[in-house]
RNA sequence: GCGGCCGUAGCUCAGCGGUAGAGUCCUGGAUUGUGAUUCCAGUUGUCGCGGGUUCGAACCCCGUCGGUCGCCCCA
C-alpha cells in the first residue's frame, strides 16, 4: 500500500505540541476580550474575486500565491483564503454589522498561500486576527499595538519591536507613486532586472531592495512621510503621541509598504530578529477604502494579522504543566468496575481524572501514570474491593515535579476531598 | 518559482560499495499487587520513493517526493 503523506507546507499539530497552541490561543483570546473584542469567524472558502479585489490584482498574493480551483460541481471559482480580513469585511457589510455603530472583533483560523515551504513560512498557517470596523483613529489604531503589546507580555515574548510608518491617503500615495518612479527612471542604470520589473508595477517594492546599488538609490529616492498632507500628517503623529503616552515603544521605519493594496494612513509591523534575518509576526494597518470598495457603505477601519506558527517558534517548550488529578490504577474485574464508578464519581466533582486502560501489570500501570502527569495515582486492587478503600498515592510536588510519595488508604467516598487538600 | 544542503528505528544521529548500528524511547525482569534512579534482557527499520551502474548499493548516478537555508515574498 503507498504510502499517504500530508500536503506540502501543511502541518500537523501533534498532541505533544497542542499545549503551546492551547497556550497561545487561551492567551490571545482572554486579552482581545479584556479590549472588548468580540468571536467573529467567516468561511475558508470564498468566491475568487473577493481576494482579486481587495488585495489587488498585481501584489504577489494574488498572482502568483493563491489556492483558486473551480467547483466541479456547479462551475463556481473559488479560492482558499489568503488572508483573513478580505472575509470579514464582506461579511460584516453582508451582515450590516456595523448599523448600530463601530465594532471590534477577533478571530483565529487557518489561511492558505502557495509560496515555497520553509522554517516559519507554510502553505497552509494560522493568524490571530483583530479588526476594528467603523473607528476612524487615531486611537483604535494605537489600541490594537498596546492589545498587542500586552500579548507579548503575557506570552513571555520580549525580543520584538514596532514598527509604524504612514502610507497616506489614495491621492497621496498616487503623488508619492509617481515621484518616485520618476526618481527611479532618472538613476535607470543603477536598477536590477527585477527593480526595473516593478518600476512600473510595484515601485514602492523596490525599497526594500537588497540590490547594493539600488540601496544607493534608495539613500536619496522622495519619502512617502514628506508627501503627507496636512491630516494624514495630523493622524500619524497621533497615533505617535498616543502610543508614547501608553509607553509602548516603536520606531518610525518608511520603508514599510505590507503586501495587500487595500492599506492606506497607517501600516504596522511587529518584527523579531531571534531568526537570523528579520521576521515579521504581526503586520497590519488601516484600509479605510476597503468596505466600499466591497460594495458596503463608507467605513474606516484597521486590523491586524499575527502569524500562529511564527509566535509558537517564539515559545519555549516548556514542560507541559501536569493537567490530570489522578490516574487510576486497577487490577481484576470487581475493581475495574469500582474505578470506573470512582472515576466518574470524581468528574462529577469537576476534577480530571484518567482511569488505566488496556490492563498489564501495577508496575507498568505506575509508570503510566508517571508519565500521564498525574499529581496522584489512585490504586485500587482486591484487598481495597475487599474493604471498599482506595490507595492514593502523590506522584508530584506543588511544581510538578515528581516525588517518592507515601500512599495513603481512604475511604472511595473521601478520595475527592483528599485530592482537593 | 530559482539556487545550495539534507532524508537511516517513534525521536537524536553514526555508518558512505561487502551480514543495518548507538543513545533515547518502549516491553519484561531484579523488586513477593506500586511510578524517579541503578542494573540485566528484549523489540525496533521496505536506510523517503522510483529507476540505473555493479558480482554486490543505505553508500555511486538520474529522477521524484519531503525538509531546510538563501533569493523572492510575507504572517
Amino acid at each position: 500500500m503507498e504510502k499517504l503523506q500530508a500536503v506540502r507546507g501543511m502541518n500537523d499539530v501533534l498532541p505533544a505540541d497542542s499545549s503551546k497552541w492551547e497556550f497561545f490561543e487561551a492567551t490571545v483570546t482572554r486579552v482581545a476580550r479584556q479590549y472588548g473584542y468580540r468571536n467573529m469567524r467567516a468561511p475558508i472558502v470564498e468566491y475568487t474575486p473577493l481576494f482579486v479585489r481587495s488585495i489587488g490584482e498585481v501584489t504577489d498574493i494574488v498572482e502568483k500565491e493563491m489556492y483558486s480551483f473551480e467547483d466541479k460541481l456547479n462551475g463556481e471559482k473559488l479560492t482558499l483564503r489568503p488572508e483573513l480580513t478580505a472575509g470579514l469585511v464582506r461579511a460584516a457589510v453582508e451582515a450590516n454589522l456595523t448599523y448600530n455603530g463601530p465594532v471590534r472583533i477577533y478571530t483565529l483560523g487557518e489561511v492558505f498561500r502557495h509560496e515555497r515551504p520553509q522554517k516559519g513560512r507554510y502553505r497552509q498557517f494560522n493568524q490571530f486576527d483583530v479588526e476594528c470596523f467603523g473607528f476612524d483613529g487615531p486611537d483604535v489604531d494605537a489600541e490594537i499595538m498596546i492589545l498587542t503589546a500586552r500579548i507579548w507580555r503575557e506570552l513571555g515574548i520580549d525580543d520584538v519591536r514596532l514598527e509604524i510608518n504612514s502610507l497616506g491617503g489614495l491621492d497621496e500615495r498616487a503623488a508619492y507613486r509617481a515621484k518616485l518612479i520618476a526618481h527611479y527612471e532618472a538613476n535607470l542604470p543603477a536598477l536590477d532586472d527585477e527593480a526595473k520589473r516593478r518600476l512600473h508595477t510595484n515601485p514602492m517594492r523596490i525599497l526594500d531592495s537588497k540590490v547594493a546599488s539600488v540601496i544607493e538609490v534608495n539613500q536619496t529616492a522622495p519619502v512617502l512621510l514628506d508627501s503627507l498632507q496636512d491630516e494624514s500628517r495630523a493622524h500619524f503623529e497621533g497615533l505617535q503621541q498616543l502610543l508614547r503616552e501608553a509607553n509602548v515603544p516603536f520606531i518610525v521605519n518608511p520603508r514599510i509598504v505590507r503586501g495587500m493594496d487595500y492599506y492606506n494612513r497607517t501600516a504596522f509591523e511587529f518584527v523579531t530578529d531571534r531568526f537570523g534575518s528579520p521576521l515579521t509576526v504581526c503586520g497590519g494597518g488601516r484600509y479605510d477604502g476597503l468596505f466600499e470598495q466591497l460594495g458596503g457603505k463608507p467605513t474606516p477601519a484597521i486590523g491586524f494579522g499575527m502569524g500562529v506558527e511564527r509566535v509558537l517558534m517564539m515559545l519555549d517548550d516548556s514542560t507541559p504543566v501536569a493537567t490530570l488529578d489522578a490516574y487510576i490504577v486497577h487490577a481484576g474485574e470487581a475493581a475495574q468496575k469500582k474505578a470506573s464508578a470512582l472515576a466518574e464519581t470524581l468528574r462529577d466533582a469537576g476534577l480530571a481524572v484518567a482511569q488505566h486502560g488496556g490492563g498489564g501489570s501495577f508496575k507498568s500501570q505506575m509508570k503510566k501514570a508517571d508519565v500521564s502527569g498525574a499529581r496522584y495515582a489512585l490504586v485500587i486492587g482486591d484487598n481495597e474491593v475487599a474493604v471498599g478503600t482506595v490507595a492514593v498515592k502523590p506522584l508530584r510536588d506543588g511544581n510538578g515535579a515528581a516525588i517518592q510519595g507515601e500512599q495513603a488508604i481512604i475511604t472511595s467516598s473521601a478520595v475527592a476531598a483528599h485530592l482537593r487538600a
